[in-house]
DNA sequence: CATGTGTACTAGTTATCATAGTACACACAG
DNA sequence: CTGTGTGTACTATGATAACTAGTACACATG
């Protein structure tokens, strides 16, 4: 299964399923048309309650990442509009402020930091092509 | 004043009052040996409770960023020693990820998001001088 | 009609955050 | 010693979010 769900995490289980989606779609395991399990099944695999995978697919549906037809079932959306771009880039900046700032309490140098990056980089296009 | 806070938001209190310490002093402003102010004074200035004001100064301690000395004050650390690197480096990681797959969904090219980076850290740098 | 979809609703539990007020232990200047 | 300023501890209260459980409804399809 490409979908993994920690219960004792602080971040919601709703949100890690939205996550456990958006990277399935980023890394190519999940493509545009492809169905997603119902509401039911995968809370049953998941071993949690249909509402909380239904207030993902809900997010995911706002998100345009998923297309929901009623009585047929959820889908892989055909192009991932970026809606509200200039918000998630404000967003992406500030995460990149606390990187550099958690970076300096771990005395960490700002070059090596981005060294870092290249390599997580680096490794998340390896992990993609094994799929 | 080198802190601001914003009840509406969505994270916590307390932690907007650590992230904002935290990067006070990676920025500089904030010294080894400088006084806070009180949890009463500044609880007083931010229009919060004193007891959030010391949740967040507790925490402080807890990352080593700031020395309690009871009856006397908090005083900015001396040398910020990282005590659980790995544990932050795996969570610095984990956040680089997440916001590779975000910039996916923004149709984000990976060099455009290592460039964007490379930009963070040069404004980041110039408004360190700035002060 | 029967089944499988997503959706909507109520009810209840648990946990976190924040406030408010009070009290205590310690350091230090007077 | 006393008064004042520290951080800390405690109880109580309210607000909100996340999750579960159960039930019911509307729609699409065979």
């Amino acid at each position: 299964m490409w979908l993994h769900v920690d219960p004792r995490s602080a971040v919601p289980v709703y949100q890690q399923v939205v996550e456990g989606v958006k990277a399935a779609v980023a890394r190519g395991v999940l493509k545009p048309g492809d169905k997603l399990p119902s509401v039911r099944e995968l809370a049953m695999e998941l071993t949690i309650n249909h509402n909380t995978v239904a207030k993902a697919y809900q997010e995911l549906e706002r998100l345009h990442v998923i297309e929901v037809i009623r009585g047929r079932g959820t889908f892989i959306a055909a192009e991932p509009v970026p809606a509200d771009r200039d918000h998630r880039m404000r967003e992406l900046k500030h995460a990149m402020v606390r990187w550099i700032v958690e970076a300096h309490h771990m005395q960490m140098d700002e070059e090596a930091l981005l060294e870092l990056f290249r390599t997580v980089l680096q490794e998340w296009r390896n992990g993609r092509e094994h799929e």
